[in-house]
DNA sequence: TTATAATTTTGTACTAATTACAAATTAAAA
DNA sequence: TTTTAATTTGTAATTAGTACAAAATTATAA
């Protein structure tokens, strides 16, 4: 998927800095900090800064062209793959990992006790399984 | 439910401040932050300090006498409901409403891919039926 | 009871993520 | 080109939450 095209698309105009936080959004799937893609961000675009991080991704949310993820204490986190799925956050590592839905689809409702819905958010937190092994090789009891 | 001898139950030292707390949360399933616990328990216990609030709902949470909902934007909230049920929260008002779970108590799992899962949130963001409402009246089109 | 140790509470200082805002820059329209 | 609108930038301000050590309270034991 070409940013730039899917920028115009949802009716955003692709600035450089835009396109630079969508396709950073679409070719890294960490679910990635404000702070992350202003840094990886900053070696290609040196006067990026970090309020037009903030302001792009609030837009991208706005248009639907990203989710704001509300799983980490201390950060915001941000995903370009808008279709229904889950996230668990490793306590250990701290990293955020795509949970596949092959039942829990039917919760992704636009309505509920006449709510009205705008978005869902199936939020997982634990230990994962990379880090589980390595205490378990580490400990070694 | 006594909230002292829940305290006890769960082995938890019940101190006049953890008590209060933890009254509070089980008569009021309103989600509260903790400014809001601390005015309210400030007029019964003047010298209740906030960081006494922030400690003691962690706490609290830790042994699994309450949860901590990561719905608002601005403030955690706590719910001393630790049965499996969603939250809604009004993008107008605010307010963070139980939604019971009908079809997704499977998703309160404790293990998925491997991941080792310690909580799990279904978090729903939108318009209340409330607010709508009033809306609806308001606007008059 | 009295002395001692452990726990809990409190208040202040600190941290850090996010936002507000206005100037500067860039892009679009006339 | 000139004017207008939109976007970006950097700094300052805000504010929720945490760290930490002193004070107060409670539990333990002599």
């Amino acid at each position: 998927m070409k940013a730039a095209r899917y920028l115009v698309e949802l009716g955003i105009q692709p600035s450089v800095q835009r396109i630079a936080v969508m396709d950073y959004l679409l070719t890294h799937k960490t679910h990635p900090t404000v702070d992350e893609i202003h840094q990886a961000l900053h070696k290609s675009i040196p006067t990026l800064s970090k309020t037009t991080v903030y302001n792009t991704l609030k837009l991208l949310s706005e248009y639907g062209a990203a989710i704001m993820i509300d799983i980490d204490e201390h950060n915001k986190r941000f995903d370009g793959d808008t279709s229904p799925h889950g996230h668990f956050q490793c306590s250990s590592c701290n990293r955020v990992i795509d949970i596949p839905l092959d039942n829990g689809r039917e919760l992704f409702l636009s309505e509920v006790d006449g709510h009205t819905i705008a978005s869902v958010q199936l939020l997982y937190k634990g230990i994962c399984a990379g880090c589980k092994a390595h205490n378990d090789k580490t400990k070694q009891n």
